[in-house]
Parts: structure tokens; C-alpha cells; sequence
DNA sequence: TCTACATATGAACATGTGCTCATGTGTTGG
DNA sequence: CCAACACATGAGCACATGTTCATATGTAGA
């Protein structure tokens, strides 16, 4: 893999961003099943309907997501399977084997942070 | 896919957060080759040593790299090649052949958003 | 057209976050 | 032990971001 241009690394880190916010996610994870209407996510999420709405406007702009008018609602749904793949990929390897730590990490931190744990 | 548990989903959104910050992602694609000291890394992003360490931190604490001292240097390293694969596999989707838009995106927007580029 | 519905948008606020500056901690060499 | 090096950490600040409240826009039905 080359080295990405700046603008590249900048594009990647913007998706990646949009990713990290845990309501955002939870967004883009109901889609991963087909296109669903604005009413469904927030039902289905227990957001409000303008949280909802500004999230997905982000997700929208990224080109992560695609509106798409149904009567007068409007059906949100992957705009490509990119993201997909990505979170796919992300859930499998975080949700797959890796049980000898707890969902909640224990302090860890390697071979550093030998002050943690002991007040000088 | 099941549905993810509350926590999961907050799990897979911090390494998204994590990521999607472009110093904190330049440091991540540097070690994707292997380990590298702390001082390599600092010189060849041309971050401050501080911002760097910082950055470090966080992504060791979240289990994304490992440090491993070397003498008086410490050198970091990829934890585990799950973020590898979710990294290598989001640069390979935006980098590769979707051209049709710069690397800018134009307004874009789908359907909606028909009430930009008119003031009313 | 008027009303109700479904969604989008703007303003404002509290909180989070990246960055710098200063300082602390640990390690090697003299 | 002491100085120099390599890295880590804490405080503080400017700025970004998530959320809510209020309101606008657009659509379908009577």
C-alpha cells in the first residue's frame, strides 16, 4: 500500500470520524439491512427526530448514506458498500474471539503506565 | 449480523473515533509496515514529540498499538492486525476507482438539499 | 387551500477534543 | 551520581461537536 496524500489520509479520517460517534453508528448499522425510513431509525433508536435528522445530513454529505423520497417520507440506505464492507469487517473483528478482557478493558497498557495502580 | 449489544456498539465506535482523527490516522497508517521508535515517527510526521505521545496514548490504552521499549527508546507497533484489515480495507475502497468525483466533493447531497445554491 | 404529517434546518449551549507549554519519569553513558 | 536523552503526563486554551428547542420546508389528504 503507497503512501496516501494528505487529502487522502484527511478523507479516510473524515469517514472514520463520522463512524466513531455511537448514535451515528447505530444509524449506519440499521441500514446495513436495506433502506429505512426516517420514522423507522427514530423509532427503532429512541432518538429524537432532529438528532436523527442532523445525523443523517453528516451522513449524507459524506456520501455515506442516500435519501431517497418515498411519498412523503424519505428512506435512508447505504450509498455504496464501502462502508459496508468497513463496518462489517470492524464488528466482526471486535465482536469475534478476543474474550480474555471483558467489554469493559482492564487497565492493560502494555509494558508502560507502571505508575498506574500505585500513588507516589 | 445480530444486533450488537449497547456496549459493543460503543466499543467499534471509539476505534472509529480513534481513527478518524488525521494526526492520530497518520500515526496508525506509519506503524501499519511494523514497529516504529516514537522519535521516528515524531520526525517523520513532523508532529510536536508531545502531540505525538498524547496520541500514542490513547491509541495504546484502546488496545489499537502496542509499545515495547528498546533501550532508552520505545517503539509501537500495531496491537493486533484487526485494525490492519478495517484500515487497509477503508483505504483500499476510497483510493480505489471512484473517481467520477475529485477528491473534493462536490454538493452532491442526492435528492434533497434542494434549497442550496438559491437564496430564497 | 388548509391542515396534519414527515423531515430538514438554524441557533444556542454544554461538553469534548486537539494542541501547546511546561514539567515529570525513566534510561543510558560518563 | 549526574547529565543528557527519549518519552510521558498534566494543565490550560481555543475550537469542534453533539444535543435540544424552535421553526422552516415539503408532501399528501380533505
Amino acid at each position: 500500500m503507497q503512501p496516501l496524500s494528505a487529502g487522502q489520509v484527511e478523507d479516510v479520517a473524515e469517514v472514520f470520524r463520522l463512524l466513531g460517534e455511537p448514535n451515528r453508528l447505530r444509524i449506519v448499522l440499521a441500514c446495513l439491512d436495506g433502506a429505512h425510513e426516517v420514522g423507522e431509525i427514530v423509532e427503532r433508536l429512541g432518538l429524537s427526530q432532529s438528532l436523527t435528522s442532523h445525523h443523517l445530513r453528516l451522513l449524507r454529505t459524506a456520501r455515506i448514506l442516500r435519501a431517497e423520497r418515498r411519498g412523503r417520507h424519505v428512506a435512508y440506505a447505504l450509498d455504496d458498500d464501502h462502508v459496508r464492507d468497513v463496518v462489517a469487517n470492524m464488528v466482526a473483528h471486535l465482536t469475534e474471539a478476543h474474550d480474555h478482557h471483558g467489554h469493559s478493558h482492564p487497565p492493560h497498557d502494555g509494558d508502560l503506565d507502571q505508575s498506574e495502580g500505585a500513588e507516589r
